[in-house]
DNA sequence: TCTATAGTTCGGCTATGATCGAACCATGTC
DNA sequence: GACATGGTTCGATCATAGCCGAACTATAGA
């Protein structure tokens, strides 16, 4: 009965309490440095190294070395989507980290997702870009059809060309527990998002507020209700 | 930085090569016992007993006693989902736990998940399902719509009452990198394609194996390309 | 060249947790 | 009631792995 994958080794690498910390904080999408994640952890940095290590001998994180600084950064979409899973079956049992203060509900409302937009707002522009059939599950996967790429190409959404990942993907969402967009295009859109001004990053956490006009602005542009 | 759940515990949980292979077993769908899943373990009754307490205090598992015997299984579809996503990750990066024997495609192109069918056959009702409008990502999440109620009245597909859990549920399958159909309706189809003799568990293990003119039958009724 | 900072390596301490032997409770069978 | 089997509890053992102090390497800047 032992067929299939060995999931013991990537959860024992995820189990560790002062990794999961690390783990979460690259959720952020933004690439930090050994000593920034040693303070996420709360160890000092000999400890923090050797945690990084065995999170980059499991695939889990990539390291780039930029002079004398290693920046790291979660090693892909796949990643960031299975964390995302474990944080629905632990909110699911009530195992909130930070009690409910203000910053729940607006962690829930909208927030980064390793590079793209997650919560009730990436849910619901998931939901809507399909039901207005801009993008499509087909046989390939998640498809941006003809009118999708028009409406791109019409709000001056910019894809970059690095085509190695996948245009669309779904994230399972811990929040709403319902997919949301990932992939090039989520990034793509996220990163729109902020250059339009109608959102901006709350420093210091995952939270991405939007502004009253940006909120509306938002919604027209992909026709969500 | 150390919002949203706590997922440390639950990965510790799953990161115990005991505990991860009983609830790999359990990914079966079938109910166990103690003693079963202690052997699946290779730990003695005494270690699985500790072992299956942590599972059930941390919701992963719940039991239920029947006689002298307890029946354990898997939470819900949400852990079946979180274990899929980690098998995901093990198996990007080449760990399969049994090398590539006859089994592993027969894993791969369809297998049971949980309840409900996962592998390429799996995938591939779930798109054929929403390419031919069966089933829709609304604003609820994935519904079932009128002509795919006509579908499952006319093939004459069994839903059990139990409300509770949600008709339909994507679940992202490991083998594939793309979502599958979970949920009520997933577990019914399932149910529904052994019913036909259209596929058969190979005992001992997760495969699905088709016979050539179930298969067939299979792709016909849900007009599968 | 000298200094400050980023990061790694090494060694030893410690604690957590997995493991099993043995005894114990509970349910069903004869 | 005696007995077998499923399962838990307790206690002791033991190994793994996290942790940090200290020493070391490497890059940047002056």
């Amino acid at each position: 009965m032992k067929e299939g994958p060995n999931i013991a080794r990537i959860a024992t690498l995820i189990g560790d309490p002062g990794r999961a910390n690390m783990l979460a904080a690259l959720m952020s999408g933004k690439a930090l440095t050994a000593t920034e994640l040693a303070g996420e952890a709360g160890v000092t940095k000999q400890t923090a190294s050797a945690h990084l290590a065995k999170l980059k001998d499991g695939d889990l994180v990539v390291v780039e070395a930029q002079g004398r600084h290693r920046y790291f950064r979660l090693a892909g979409e796949e990643v960031a989507a299975t964390l995302e899973a474990l944080m629905g079956l632990a909110a699911a049992k009530g195992q909130l980290r930070t009690r409910t203060g203000p910053k729940d509900p607006e962690l829930r409302h909208a927030r980064v997702c390793y590079n793209h937009l997650a919560g009730e707002q990436g849910v619901r522009l998931y939901d809507g870009m399909l039901g207005h059939g801009y993008l499509r599950l087909g046989s390939n996967g998640l498809d941006l059809t003809q009118s999708g790429q028009e409406l791109v190409g019409r709000l001056g959404i910019a894809l970059d060309g690095n085509s190695r990942a996948p245009l669309c993907r779904e994230c399972l969402d811990w929040s709403a527990r319902r997919s949301h967009l990932a992939g090039r295009l989520g990034r793509a859109i996220l990163q729109f998002t902020f250059e339009q001004g109608w959102a901006k990053r709350v420093e210091g956490t995952r939270i991405v507020r939007f502004t009253a006009t940006g909120g509306a602005a938002f919604a027209r542009a992909f026709k969500l209700t």
